[in-house]
RNA sequence: ACGCCUGUGGCGCAACUGGAUAGCGCACUAGAUUCCGAUUCUAGCGGUUAGGGGUUCGAGUCCCCUCAGGCGUACCA
């Protein structure tokens, strides 16, 4: 069981003894202090009692103590100090004894069951298929995965969405700049439209199309021809989003098209028109459908069908969030560009009314994204002019940095990515500076001079204050995965990762492992060694970022 | 004009989601070390948490007002 598992027990467990009542909801929390000196754990509970017993924190927790001293031998010392906080000070054999556990459960170590198999559904990315990824979608893309993994290490059900926006205007706009490409090629005129996709992977896809099917669609009939360029242009881009994911290591599962709600005349959007037309909620004005979204919190009404009878943008997507709650998932998260949020409320107020509870669904924004090279903002892409896409920022500064850097800044705040940085090779890049810990500690672990680990139970030699720290840090990974997973926050993984190897690069300057004359001590350490690199390579591994063995 | 987001030492970020003396890196100053893989360590400097008020045992965190920056306010998607 889990030391602070453990305590939280044995502390709701003096309550009851000591004062005869159930410890409140939400009063047992058990945390790490700020200051080491004050202990490996505490709890505020004699605080959080005081109204209920009608007594003075430092009194309940002096009355308690003794009694959780009793119950708790992992601890070595537990103290009462001001304003009542009890403090923790767990025994050494506690912190090595997860030596072997970390190492029995290998890749596995950090799962934690925090979501007890709850479905989720993530919805992310979600780009236009009518260009390229570019940085912003880098943020979103690398945040969105992270936190999808955070989910699957502490036990959520999790799919991984994308929903492809391919019934719009923006796709009739894909194809005529394409077909104005087309003729391009071929010598001919078509005019580009006013709202075009003027990028280059746009025209290069349209060459392909002329080199696949030649010069036949110069004379065919204009709207089969659209329709032509329109499907061949969206699957096109689709495939190169879809590529450039991988590359960048993130998993989508499901495809979700806005045009799948469009099929068998509308049945899932007209499902959801009636629904919301049989409680009322929506009207005619000006020959268009309204929603009323102002009773649920909206600052105006939305339309839900224009009067020229077409949907707006908004219709299918509710439709698509109730088909979310349908498949089976109870929990959605979105995750979008910051120049959405005004349309946060709406979606909202369309599922409120429809009767979801609240918190049915969370929307988190990912705010913009300034690249910065030398110290000034870069714009576009030096090589074609264009905004910079993943796949430059990918072959730039590289997959490992270019996701550590967009998932170590919280998402909700503006980020300079400092391109300048993330090429650094140097000990100021800190994704060079963590995956250089792991490269030392595999260099350890395989160094032909020192002899192999061999298998123990004991872990008493392990003393070093810096061992004992970092294996406390070992030993609370699980805790932080599954914490860091509900408020949805990666950037915390990353700065577990500084703070660990940090102090893993300053252990490993100050205690060598190899100890010729010492076998035991230096098996010990081995051991230490060997379960500080799973751990770090897990929480590389839940921010996408590789474990190289040599560098 | 209104709405949302952000504001923490010179710079970049934390603060366990309301807990203890607001931490860490870079930079700067002084000293030590140079040994498994590119050094690292110790100490110091630096803050009225944008400003003001409120809530309570306790506020960087929650509420209100002001200021500054970003984004948004379509029968576009």
């Amino acid at each position: 069981m889990r030391v602070d598992k453990k305590i939280e027990q044995v502390v709701r467990e003096a309550v009851q003894t000591v004062f005869e009542i159930e410890a409140p909801e939400g009063s047992v929390v058990v945390e790490t202090p700020k200051d080491k000196n004050m202990g490996d754990y505490a709890t505020s509970v004699a605080m959080r009692l005081a109204k209920v017993l009608h007594k003075s924190p430092m009194d309940i927790a002096n009355a308690l103590v003794d009694e959780i001293k009793k119950n708790l031998p992992e601890a070595k010392d537990v103290t009462v100090a001001n304003p009542g906080f009890i403090n923790f000070k767990l025994a050494d054999i506690v912190l090595t004894a997860t030596i072997n556990q970390i190492i029995a459960e290998g890749d596995n170590y950090g799962k934690n069951n925090t979501g007890a198999g709850k479905k989720i559904l993530v919805e992310w990315v979600s780009a236009n298929p009518t260009g390229d990824l570019h940085v912003g979608h880098a943020r979103n893309a690398a945040w969105g995965d992270a936190v999808c993994r955070l989910y699957e290490a502490s036990g959520y059900d999790v799919l991984r969405e994308f929903y492809v926006n391919d019934a719009g205007n923006q796709i009739v706009n894909l194809g005529e700049s394409l077909v104005s490409r087309y003729f391009e090629y071929f010598g001919k005129e078509y005019p580009l439209p006013e709202d075009g996709y003027h990028a280059d992977d746009v025209k290069e896809i349209a060459i392909e199309i002329a080199k696949e099917d030649g010069d036949k669609w110069l004379d065919a009939d204009s709207s089969e021809r659209l329709q032509y360029f329109m499907d061949k242009g969206k699957t096109k881009e689709l495939e190169k989003i879809d590529r450039d994911l991988k590359l960048f290591g993130v998993r989508i599962d499901s495809w979700m098209h806005e045009t799948v709600f469009y099929e068998n005349d509308k049945e899932r959007i007209n499902a959801c028109l009636n629904r919301m037309d049989e409680l009322g909620l929506t009207y005619e004005k000006d020959g268009a459908l309204w929603f009323k979204s102002t009773d649920y919190g909206d600052d105006k009404d939305r339309v839900l069908r224009k009067s020229d009878g077409t949907l707006s943008y908004l219709t299918p997507d509710i439709a698509n969030h109730v088909y979310k709650v349908e498949r089976g998932y109870p929990t959605l998260i979105d995750l979008w560009g910051a120049d959405h949020h005004s349309y946060v409320t709406r979606m909202q107020a369309a599922l409120k009314a429809l009767g979801y509870p609240d918190g049915t669904l969370t929307v988190d924004l990912t705010q913009m994204v300034r690249m910065v090279e030398d110290g000034k903002e870069v714009k576009m892409s030096k090589r074609t002019g264009n905004a910079i896409t993943i796949r430059e920022l990918c072959e730039d500064v590289g997959v490992d940095a270019a996701r550590w850097f967009v998932v170590s800044k919280d998402i909700g705040t503006h980020m300079d990515f400092d391109i300048t940085l993330a090429k650094q090779k140097d000990n100021n890049n800190p994704v060079y500076y963590a995956q250089y810990a792991y490269s030392r500690m595999y260099s350890i672990l395989t160094n032909p001079d020192i002899k192999p680990f061999e298998e123990t139970d004991d872990y008493s030699r392990l003393s070093d204050p810096k061992e004992l720290q970092l294996l406390k840090m070992m030993s609370e990974f699980p805790k932080l995965v599954g914490e860091v997973a509900q408020i949805r926050k990666p950037n915390k993984i990353t700065e577990y990762i500084m703070n660990f190897v940090k102090l893993f690069h300053s252990y490993y300057n100050s205690s060598h492992v190899n100890n010729p004359d010492d076998p035991e001590l230096t098996n010990q350490r081995l051991g230490f060694i060997k379960a500080a690199s799973i751990t770090l390579k897990n929480a590389l591994n839940l921010v996408g970022v590789s474990a190289p063995e040599k560098m």
